[in-house]
DNA sequence: CATATCTATCGCAATATTACGATTAAATTC
DNA sequence: GAATTTAATCGTAATATTGCGATAGATATG
């Protein structure tokens, strides 16, 4: 065990939940919001912003391009990252459609 | 290691990821829309609508309780959970929050 | 009060995550 | 091309998560 069972949820429940996981940690929110400060592409200087090592910070980056929020363009011998605007919105929506879903009808419990 | 560096980000960043946390696995998102689904609420036939066993269900329930998301209250021999407005707004407003901070300037990599 | 029903908790095993030092790989500079 | 800079990857240790069987606790029902 410690493996989820991904075949008794729907593909959305997954996704959706992968989402989450992409943003739940301290750290990748804090990347994604220096990286939404400094507009401008941010390189390494995440390693000096926060106080990660920098195997620790570049795992992080790793993990954020896989869910295919940010990409890195190399940059001579650095690494430029950016916000992808497109897969953005997606996760947006997707946040938005499920907060949508509960109207408070306030007659429970 | 395996232990969250909190100290070093902010009280907002920990929150907001420990909200991502919460929400970060599709048993939890299936229980959530659930509770949406059947408005009325809904007691130990996640058990059944999910295909987990018992233990796990009720784990993934507590995990939801602590973040705030739901309450329980007992009801017979049976306990009777739904969404907690108050809270899901809080979790709706800190996600929308994040998300819309980020406006698509496509000037970059 | 004995029995049945439902939920929470304990204890365990398997896997995942977080963090970092050390090393490797790639590009720039001298 | 040697030295430097920057980032990715490897390996490892510590902790967290996921899942479940078994058990315990609480409430109803006979």
């Amino acid at each position: 065990m410690g493996l989820t069972k991904t075949e008794i949820f729907t593909d959305k429940q997954n996704k959706l939940a992968q989402m989450m996981k992409a943003l739940a940690h301290p750290a990748r929110i804090a990347i994604i919001q220096h990286l939404i400060k400094t507009q401008a592409c941010v390189c390494g200087d995440l390693v000096e912003e926060l106080g990660l090592a920098q195997a620790t910070i570049s795992q992080h980056l790793k993990e954020l391009k896989n869910a295919g929020l940010i990409q890195g363009t190399i940059e001579g011998t650095s690494v430029c990252y950016c916000i992808d605007p497109k897969v953005w919105k997606q996760y947006k929506d997707a946040f938005d459609n499920f907060f949508v879903a509960y109207k408070n009808k306030d007659g429970c419990c």
